[in-house]
DNA sequence: CTGTTAGCGCGTTCAA
DNA sequence: TTGAACGCGCTAACAG
């Protein structure tokens, strides 16, 4: 690929072309202790003008670059670096997630390290294994693995841990999570406004704890009009893949098919979309989680603020740090319906 | 919102809990020497079994952590972090890329740093100044600035620098782009094979390299049929906002509309869909970048592998660390047309 | 205003 | 197989 030279032998290029000046290498240049380099470059010291701009002028003909390595080490070793774990990174629920958490904390100057567990529960002990080796200076984890507690070490020793989307297990700490309850029970309230008796559930992959709460959210709405035949209407799916689209065709194939469907997570919700989309058979659908174009093509959602889940991630994060020792919290981000028109369609009579 | 002690005299509570264990700790109650905790930290190294199990045991008892920061200056200062570097973290195609990179890295047991510029281009060399000080190994960027000749000293020094969707300015480095020229060519070719003549090009926000290019494969796959006219229906809008639906009214309402359109870019894509969804008047078109839901609409796209373009990203960094005076490379995304129906509708008799 | 000493946590060198 | 001394680059504490 590159030249015939590569090989296991001589690797003289490993090196660079040109050593990293260090503090003292322009303090030898300056004339002037490294102390006082190290004065001018922190800014908020008291330095003479005249050797302030030697100084810098030195500096600047070495390419120095202060080490943040070597000052972060200096004190304490903490780093201003706050990681986001997550499971899928393919995922633009997590992807807005973390856009939101790399706003706020670049408005502290800070900034995110981002790792993912693809999913794997086994992994995610070792992926954080490794960025609390590289001190990071908090933690924001989405759990996927089914015990937390091994994190309890670094919250005492002043680690701050935020669960998002999902509490943690196990384990005492802060956590940011929609308000999935209200946001699906809002939805079967206003399908049961329209008229609706029979509502579907379509979840895939189901079986997160989001997901249960939204089943929650949804049966306890039904329930609310007195509706108590549901559960021939719930199909939660616990393994990924067409399997949404499968539940809805099957929903609709049944003797009494619903008349209104609901989706548990936006997965399910395209997927459920892809299937109602071009059917004679008018059915009403509330999709969890807004997507591109849903306003264009008329689906009514269940929306929320997702760059703000991230932020409150990493405010609270940061927060932490200040107060280590407060009682955990647990911060609901609002969800709320937006009616575009395919939540308003009426039952067939 | 936590309690009412914080204030600014007195924060106790912003000392841990308890110190972090360092190596000579472990060795303490170990009663063995820091090396020989370093040793068996380190792992490849021989050391009496049962020396090895007090260490590990001591190290559990106390939390032990190895300190990567201290680790990376010992070794020279530098860090297994890749920064990448792009404009607007809500962009998904940035997204996708960032997936990309992560994925590849994560194979070498490398971590993704992600920090964002916000589309300013002054902030740019700040934000990557602020990174190079954290000793990144590498840098990946989606270049924003004018000029990236500030990083010339950093490529010397060792620093790989790869550009990702455009090249850099002033600045010998490798970069990986798509295949902007023939993937519009050949988008436009197939409009022309469906018997188009008239063919649109909408761009918003334009004045990127990317949509430069694009427009030169439009305009050459024009010229090869003999069609030269075309410069009537372009409509490139330098700022962003809702200027592509504005676009293709504006064309749809010429005394010789186009019979079809092709988007720039993907934010264009969606926009120019909103507005040619629903309408009577049918119209060819074809967009720049899939997007979810495109195949149940039956959009034609120019597509491209996203997360791909990141791997390689990833790849060509950490090649060139191997190979740091190599000529620089450019490599190419492939692109190519899916069909799906809008892209294949006839001209209007 | 400036310099000196010491040490953050770890790994390398060399000796035991 | 294990340990002692030194230094990575930088800054806090104390001089001067």
């Amino acid at each position: 690929m590159t030249t015939e030279h590569q090989g296991e032998i001589a690797a003289p290029s490993l090196e660079p072309l040109q050593a990293r000046a260090t503090l003292a290498d322009v303090a030898r240049l300056a004339g002037v202790s490294a102390k006082t380099v190290s004065r001018v470059m922190s800014g908020d010291d008291k330095v003479a003008a005249h050797t302030r701009e030697r100084v810098m002028g030195a500096a600047k003909r070495l390419r120095f670059r202060p080490n943040t390595l070597a000052r972060n080490l200096r004190h304490g070793g903490v780093t201003n670096t706050v990681a986001f774990v997550i499971g899928d990174i393919t995922n633009p629920f997590y992807f807005n997630v973390a856009a939101g958490i790399e706003r706020e904390l670049a408005t502290r100057g800070m900034t995110m390290l981002l790792a993912t567990t693809d999913d794997a529960p086994g992994s995610e002990a070792v992926v954080v294994d490794t960025l609390l080796a590289q001190r990071v200076r908090a933690l924001i984890i989405v759990p996927i693995a089914s015990d937390q507690s091994y994190l309890e070490g670094e919250r005492q020793l002043g680690t701050p841990v935020v669960c998002v989307d999902r509490p943690a297990h196990h384990l005492v700490a802060d956590s940011v999570v929609l308000q999935n309850r209200l946001g699906a029970a809002e939805a079967v309230r206003s399908l049961i406004a329209a008229g609706h008796r029979r509502i579907g559930f379509v979840c895939s992959p189901a079986g997160l704890y989001t997901h249960q709460e939204r089943l929650m959210g949804y049966r306890s709405a039904l329930l609310e009009a007195g509706i108590t035949d549901y559960e021939r209407y719930e199909r939660l799916e616990p393994v990924p893949g067409p399997t949404a689209e499968e539940s809805v065709r099957d929903l609709l194939a049944m003797d009494e098919p619903p008349t209104a469907i609901i989706a548990g997570n936006n997965r399910a919700s395209t997927a459920a979309y892809r299937e109602l989309y071009g059917r004679a058979q008018q059915v009403a659908f509330i999709g969890f989680d807004d997507f591109e174009l849903a306003d264009a093509l008329g689906v009514s959602v269940i929306a929320y603020d997702t760059i703000e889940l991230g932020r409150e991630a990493a405010r609270m994060a940061l927060s932490r740090l200040e107060d280590p020792n407060g009682p955990p919290r647990q911060v609901e981000i609002p969800t709320y319906l937006i009616k575009r028109g395919s939540g308003e369609i009426p039952p067939r009579s």
